[in-house]
DNA sequence: CAGGTGACTCTTT
DNA sequence: GAAAGAGCCACCT
């Protein structure tokens, strides 16, 4: 992607990262950002994935914020909706921590090519 | 044009 | 390790 483009452009190109993401694996907004060639993207991610809707089929619950260097946590304020997003992770394989985090050694996905 | 806001992230207290 | 500040960028008033 380059500079130029539009935001359109950089909407399909965070959705498509996004549905590249395994099942069982995570993935952090910088990580979808970077992935989609939006440098310092994250905050467009997460306004990609508010936008969207049930009928794109996206895995959206595989995106998830980063904490620290090892850990992510789930990035939604509302507690109905975190607890979907945790839900939905566990059933897949994914094990969060006493804390709510979610270790990312475990469960970030490393795309093959990059 | 001028703020305010967020499903973000990093640094500094 | 919590809290605060700053940087970030598209969107909406």
């Amino acid at each position: 992607m380059a500079q130029g483009d539009s935001n359109a452009q950089r909407y399909s190109a965070i959705y498509a990262v996004i549905r590249a993401i395994p099942r069982g694996k995570v993935m952090t907004y910088g990580q979808v950002a970077e992935l989609a060639s939006i440098p310092r993207g994250h905050r467009m991610v997460a306004t990609a994935l508010r936008n969207s809707d049930p009928t794109m089929k996206l895995p959206w619950q595989r995106v998830v914020a980063k904490r620290d260097r090892l850990r992510a946590r789930i990035a939604i304020v509302d507690d109905r909706g975190a607890m979907r997003q945790r839900r939905l992770l566990q059933k897949e394989g994914v094990r969060f921590e006493r804390d709510g985090s979610i270790r990312l050694h475990l469960f970030a996905w490393i795309p093959p090519d990059a």
